[in-house]
RNA sequence: GCUCGAUUCGUCUAACGGUUAGGACGAGAGAUUCUCAUUCUCUAAAUAGGAGUUCGAUUCUCCUAUCGAGUACCA
């Protein structure tokens, strides 16, 4: 069958987006460009108990930091809107009335409290208790109770939930582009509630399957988490006719926690020591988590970092833009095993990306760095050559203005170690020379370095030694670039008066 | 417990059933350098275990082990 290839990412708002969310929605993203499809976000947010204010426009905000551009969705609406499945929540007892009509599903009435009881009760006998067609018609059911019974209850306002009628012993065959066929017997599954009266509302399995047909959906790519549930959703296709129609699937592996063992959650926070989202999250309660984008971390550089945890085009190549990973994904190359995140990776990665950005961009970058962390402004071009000799440096933009600090302020302290091993009388007694040749020059650039050279040469000096010396006085660390580039940059003067301070406080 | 899934260097991964099992991050060593970093070169480092199938298994099948996921009127 060919048709249009339309994919969804569909979270719900219940916090920040973490990375392995991101993930999928980038997998769907570059999946739906790569075959010039659509890409719908859409927000699932059917859980009415644990609704998070501000976890929608993060997720969106989120995305578009990415640079994961949405088709459809709740801010760019679409042919199926609305995309927030509460503002749909009319169509879905429809559907669900249907599936009992054909047969296929029933009215519950058991309270939340006597299923605890009952599970409690098959614990105790060390069972474990399943709604399925062992109790169903043993149980407040629409299978049990007459026809009246049913009615009058729903009338008068009884609590209700349609469930799924689960058939017995059936071989459920699926495939999954990732993970090939899968086959399981239905009798290990449960009745699964599909509509709650309570609330009004459908759950996940009846929404998604009602929303993914509404909206067209090609190919559902989502986490590996749903594998136990695919094959309540390819029942609930065939329940509902629509197997013609039904989605390809792809279930991608799970993100693990860097250490210990699970999958990576949200709140797991920043608890490792590194970001597990995309942006700053701020979360109602007052608890805030860093992101990826407040640590200094290239949207570009994070996106092409996590494309490639849990996919590889069989390539050596390591960066892509975002243009290249749409040209080269493809499902079929997606790992099944779970990946665990590697900071030491994201950050070789940010560091690559941070030396790819041409002068005058970082230039524009560390400006506002410079001004808050040091106080201090800066031209464009004074920044400019910051970046230009520290670029190889740094893993990110604000690595530049801790290592060029002094080039902007003379040190007010020198670094003890390298005092130790430099800063000898003898090597004093040299930087003095140095000082008075230096002094003696119109200016001071690279291109005194040759100079100098020669003149250390010629008084059989060591190179090494004096230099250091030198650097300590005008750094006060033994540390950096180029210390010619360094003196050209702060000038002669300054140059010279860091040494004197240097000599005078040493 | 039950169901499903997964298993290649420490980590991310590559390898039509035939390779000295490759690359990257990280680690170590060396070279370069005025220092540090970069860069370059080199090194160590893996097919979970056991049976099959096959002329030949990392690759296919089965068993075991380990890890993971699911098992809600959450998604």
């Amino acid at each position: 069958m060919n048709r249009r290839v339309r994919v969804r990412f569909a979270p719900s708002p219940t916090g920040a987006l973490h990375i392995g969310g991101v993930r999928t929605a980038l997998y769907n993203y570059l999946f739906a460009r790569h075959h010039g499809g659509d890409f719908i976000l859409r927000i699932e947010d059917t859980d009415s108990q644990r609704f998070v204010p501000g976890a929608e426009a993060y997720i969106m905000e989120g995305l578009k930091w990415c640079g994961i551009k949405i088709d459809e969705g709740i801010e760019e609406g679409g042919p199926h809107a609305p995309y927030r499945q509460s503002e749909r929540k009319e169509i879905y007892l429809k559907y669900a009335q249907d599936l009992v009509a054909s047969g296929n599903a029933y009215y519950a009435f058991d309270s939340a409290e006597s299923l605890d009881a009952l599970r409690k009760e098959y614990e105790q006998r060390g069972e474990t208790f399943a709604y399925n067609f062992s109790v169903r018609t043993k149980l407040q059911t629409s299978l049990n109770l007459s026809a009246d019974e049913v009615k009058s209850r729903i009338e008068r306002g009884d609590v209700w939930v349609i469930r799924f009628m689960m058939p017995e012993n059936r071989n459920v065959e699926m495939d999954d582009i990732i993970r090939g066929h899968i086959t399981i017997n239905s009798s290990t599954l449960d009745d699964k509630v599909l509509y709650k009266s309570a609330d009004q509302l459908p759950t996940y399995h009846l929404a998604n399957i009602v929303d993914d047909h509404l909206m067209e959906i090609s190919h559902v790519i989502r986490g590996e988490e749903w594998l136990p549930s695919l094959p309540l959703h390819y029942l609930l296709y065939e329940a509902f006719g629509w197997k013609d129609s039904q989605p390809q699937f792809a279930h991608l592996p799970l993100l693990l926690k860097p250490q210990g063992q699970g999958k990576l959650s949200k709140r797991d926070g920043d608890k490792f020591g590194f970001p597990v989202f995309p942006l700053l999250w701020k979360a109602p309660t007052g608890e805030t988590a860093m992101g990826y984008r407040e640590e200094g971390y290239y949207p570009e550089a994070f996106i092409n970092m996590l494309a490639l945890l849990g996919w590889n085009p069989g390539t050596e190549q390591e960066i892509f833009s975002m243009d290249e990973l749409i040209d080269a994904f493809s499902l079929e190359k997606v790992s099944k095993s779970g990946a665990r995140f590697s900071h030491d990776k994201a950050k070789w990665f940010n560091a690559q990306y941070l030396r790819r950005q041409n002068d005058s961009d970082l230039a524009l970058q560390i400006i506002p760095i410079l001004k808050e962390q040091l106080g201090i402004d800066v031209s464009v071009e004074r920044a400019e050559k910051v970046a230009a000799l520290l670029k190889e440096r740094a893993t990110f933009p604000k690595d530049l203005v801790e290592l060029s600090r002094y080039m902007f302020i003379a040190p007010a302290e020198y670094d003890e170690k390298s005092v130790n091993k430099f800063w000898k009388p003898e090597n004093v007694e040299k930087l003095k020379e140095l000082r008075d040749l230096l002094s003696s020059q119109k200016d001071i650039t690279t291109a005194t370095e040759t100079m100098v050279h020669e003149w250390v040469q010629q008084k059989e000096y060591s190179m090494g030694q004096l230099m250091n010396t030198l650097r300590i006085s005008i750094l006060g660390i033994s540390q950096g670039p180029s210390i010619f580039a360094i003196a050209e940059f702060i000038g002669k003067e300054e140059t010279l008066r860091r040494i004197d301070t240097a000599i005078a406080k040493l």
